[in-house]
DNA sequence: GATCCACAGGAAGGGTTGGGGG
DNA sequence: CCCCCAACCCTTCCTGTGGATC
């Protein structure tokens, strides 16, 4: 029944997007001066999660590439890479694939220098999750390197200048915005039904279904496509030639918690712990909630770094954390 | 209404880590 | 081999806030 399952994996970037043109041909506008071997304007893509964000900034850098003759262009995951050296470290790396710089060896701005010391081709750097970087006046740095331009997502506009150094607001306060909305229920049928079209075999996946899937991913193509694929499988698995509806429902929360998955798996052991007491005693205060983690390990830390682990989790978006002060109280998402 | 308390999160400093140079 | 140094993590100390208590 599956035919290629790579159209169906999340990092897919397709040959053609749909429903996308104004954003696209927006971000390509912005990126045009590089046609001429000017720097391209810096812009934001916001937006929630699942809704073409990173897809686009990759196909769009990807057009460029095959239009303009010589570009150097590097993706950067900031939840990744979250302190200043590990992001300037990935922005080199674009460069020349490999760097003999190392912690501890050099001076501490030595990749700054030699990034700003770049003058090959235009850069192009598509900054992800841009909200998660630690110290964001490496922007203001990378603001002021001729060569480069940059792309930058986050999900909520707001959130992101709210902590942002003021002379990296300043300077981005005139950089290009583009929004972008839910996928209509109609739009994420289109979109999966391409990939349907291409990954599996004709008449695997109704029409109807599509809209099942489509309702229960209220808008995030990334969640469509996780139930899609997994709803592929298990009716492969099982033998069938066709997807049908019980293996579609049987499939929206596995798609949930493997999305979820991955997230917590990267948690470190003691951020861990909180997330599992959090999943078993529900919503909690800050002092039940560390006295309980303190029973829990060998080695507590104290509250102040609980309190950082906390806030990375909410970060995370694993977490929520609900009113102020002492009436805070943590508990998971969803 | 003054005081207390639990909590959030900034700032500064120390310990650890892990690479390169002497 | 040892030492140096920056990155990173954790702790300590601190200020600010708002609900609870008297």
């Amino acid at each position: 029944m599956i035919r290629d399952a790579r159209v169906l994996q999340p990092e897919f970037v397709p040959r053609e997007v749909q429903h996308r043109d104004a954003e696209v041909n927006q971000l390509t506008h912005a990126l045009d001066p590089i046609v001429d071997g000017e720097r391209g304007d810096t812009t934001f893509l916001f937006g929630p999660s699942g809704v073409g964000k990173t897809c686009i900034a990759q196909y769009t850098v990807e057009q460029l590439r095959e239009a303009v003759v010589d570009i150097e262009h590097q993706y950067v995951n900031c939840w990744q890479n979250y302190s200043r050296f590990r992001a300037l470290y990935r922005i080199l790396e674009g460069l020349d694939g490999t760097v003999d710089v190392h912690r501890g060896s050099t001076p501490h701005d030595e990749l700054l220098r030699r990034v700003r010391e770049y003058d090959g081709p235009p850069y192009v750097v598509v900054l992800d999750e841009v909200d998660q970087l630690q110290d964001s006046a490496v922007l203001y740095d990378l603001y002021r390197v001729p060569k480069l331009s940059m792309i930058l997502i986050a999900n909520r506009e707001e959130e992101l200048f709210v902590d942002l150094d003021d002379r990296v607001a300043s300077r981005l306060q005139s950089a290009r915005r583009i929004r972008f909305d839910h996928y209509t229920e109609a739009e994420l049928v289109a979109i999966m039904r391409d990939r349907v079209d291409w990954g599996l075999e004709p008449g695997a996946v109704s029409d109807a279904l599509l809209r099942r899937i489509a309702d229960a991913a209220a808008g995030d193509a990334r969640v469509a496509l996780g139930i899609l694929r997994n709803a592929a499988r298990d009716a492969a698995r099982a033998g069938h030639d066709s997807v049908d509806p019980s293996t579609v429902t049987g499939a929206i929360p596995d798609a949930r918690r493997e999305i979820r998955q991955t997230t917590v798996e990267n948690l470190t052991p003691h951020q861990r712990v909180l997330y599992d007491l959090l999943d078993e005693h529900g919503r909690q205060h800050a002092g039940e909630l560390y006295e309980r983690y303190r029973e829990a390990v060998d080695d507590p830390r104290t509250k102040r770094t609980v309190r950082n682990y906390l806030s990375k989790l909410v970060q995370y978006d694993l977490v929520v954390a609900e009113g102020e002060n002492r009436a805070r109280t943590y508990r998971l998402t969803g």
